[in-house]
RNA sequence: GGUGGGGUUCCCGAGUGGUCAAAGGGAACAGACUGUAAAUCUGUCGGCGAAGCCUUCGGAGGUUCGAAUCCUCCCCCCACCA
């Protein structure tokens, strides 16, 4: 079997490692336990939380066992790195329900059955430990010298804020969770992103300092989007990978919209496409590319959400946008359904209205207001008198044009369309 | 605790009595071009069924015909000193 170390660097993973040789050594010695620390700053992960999650996934494939640590006790100290500002502390009860949300959906990534991977939570010894023991025990192998060095406290050190005690604490603790799990669950490796590595190595150290133990790190570039955005930011938040937090189908949108540039990238990280299909694509240009973001956007979608959900948004795709055909020759592995199937727009955002209410008529801004299309009512003109707005395809005239039942299709449904993106169904209700 | 500097519309940031719904930039949205991409150009960008009205410049009062701008008190942030 492949060291996962290739895998991982081949797909674009590893920013950087400490010890190379004798990580790749330990890994090839058989099953090794590895950790990454997840923050219950939300009762759900986003987008920008999938490296990590993915990065575990493939530690799984490849025979080792992947531990995910929810930061529950960590999350009450709150992590400077790389924060230009304090984040806001968290209450227990907070952190325990988000925890809950967390594990719900790490589990659609990784088999967490016969402890094949953890889930664990570093609130069960963070919250325990005694101060005076813990300075005398753990405290002394810190050297304050070497940490205001460290790059995640540089930020802070040097900005206007300022870096307070309790988060300076932060290092020691996170260092202190890998020896813990270095002593209980035998976990010798712990990734994070590369704002972590500072985090990491001091866990590293003290391992190797209390334990005399080989223990390594492993760090992931920040992934950004080639038009220089965080992953998974947009206008109207974050990405969620919860599905009431983010439709599919919009999670769906969300990749299908993913810059030219970015494609093979992130069907490398995001998906677990075979990487000799994932280089053809490279060839591809113009309507071609765009298949591949389909694809792209259907894997995505169902590692996240499952595939039934992920066959729906890619047919409500293709109601909305247009069917297209995928080529079998691209990224042939990819279980996307190719053939013809029924358009489907189940999972196009979708209100209701009473007959009488349309029987009435309603001005079409504000019917666009009133569904969400537009966040007020001025802007909902706006965008009708720059002809933004369409009902069942075809453009609005006239801000107070009167949508009544006459503009029903023959499905009983009057589809809403602002710019060329954003849908919206209206279904009437008798 | 002392001294000084600040808090402006989604963000950055101008504005120091009327010409301010508030410059400029970014973001966002729409149009054209396209491939649900990028780039570019154009337009929009507090709320309200137009004119006009209403709400906004940390908070509460006050001066004034008129306040983001002046005064008073309060809250918060920052720097230096202690």
């Amino acid at each position: 079997m492949a060291n996962v170390i290739d895998v991982l660097k081949e797909r674009g993973f590893i920013e950087q490692t400490t010890h190379d040789r004798e990580l790749r050594e330990c890994l090839d010695q058989g099953s090794v336990t590895c950790y990454i620390g997840f923050d219950p700053t939300a009762a759900s992960l986003h987008i920008g939380s999938l490296v990590p999650i993915m990065s575990l996934a493939h530690m799984q494939r490849q025979g080792h066992r992947p531990i995910a640590l929810i930061g529950g006790g960590t999350g009450m100290v709150g992590d400077p790195s790389g924060k230009s500002e304090m984040r806001q502390l968290l209450t227990l009860e907070a952190l325990g329900k988000n925890a809950e949300g967390i594990k719900k959906q790490l589990s659609h990534f990784l088999d967490f059955k016969d402890g094949k991977a953890l889930m664990l939570n570093n609130a069960d010894w963070l919250t325990e430990l005694k101060y005076i023991p813990f300075l005398r025990d753990i405290g002394r192998h810190f050297s304050i010298n070497r940490m205001i060095k460290a790059e995640s406290y540089k930020i802070r050190l040097d900005s206007e804020e300022g870096l307070t005690f309790i988060e300076f604490n932060y290092m020691v603790l996170q260092a202190y969770d890998f020896l813990e799990l270095f002593q209980n669950y035998d976990c010798q490796i712990q990734m994070g992103g590369s704002d972590q590595w500072g985090n990491i190595v001091a866990g590293v150290e003290l391992i190797r300092r209390v334990q005399q133990g080989a223990a390594f790190g492993i760090t992931f570039p920040l992934i950004t989007t080639s038009g220089g955005e965080k992953m998974g930011k947009t206008a109207k938040g974050a990405v969620w990978l919860d599905a009431a937090k983010t439709s599919p189908y919009d999670y769906y949108q969300y990749w299908i919209n993913t810059d030219d540039r970015d494609v093979a990238r992130f069907l490398a990280l995001f998906t677990f496409l075979p990487m000799d299909e994932i280089r053809q694509i490279k060839q591809l240009s113009g309507a071609n590319l765009n298949t591949a973001k389909a694809i792209l956007a259907f894997e995505a979608t169902r590692l996240a959400h499952g595939n039934q959900a992920a066959v729906e948004a890619h047919q409500a795709a293709a109601s909305m946008f247009g069917a297209r055909q995928v080529p079998a020759d691209i990224l042939p592995a990819s279980t996307l359904p190719r053939g013809n199937f029924g358009a489907d727009d189940a999972s196009v955002p979708t209100s209701s209205l009473d007959v009488q209410t349309l029987k009435a008529g309603i001005p079409a801004f504000k019917l666009f207001h009133q569904v969400g299309l537009a966040n007020s009512g001025g802007a909902a003109r706006r965008l009708i008198e720059q002809g933004g707005a369409y009902i069942n395809g075809t453009r609005v005239e006239s801000f107070d044009y009167q949508v009544s039942d006459t503009d029903l299709d023959d499905t009983q449904t009057i589809l809403l369309r602002s710019g060329k993106k954003r849908f919206h169904k209206i279904e009437i209700k008798k």
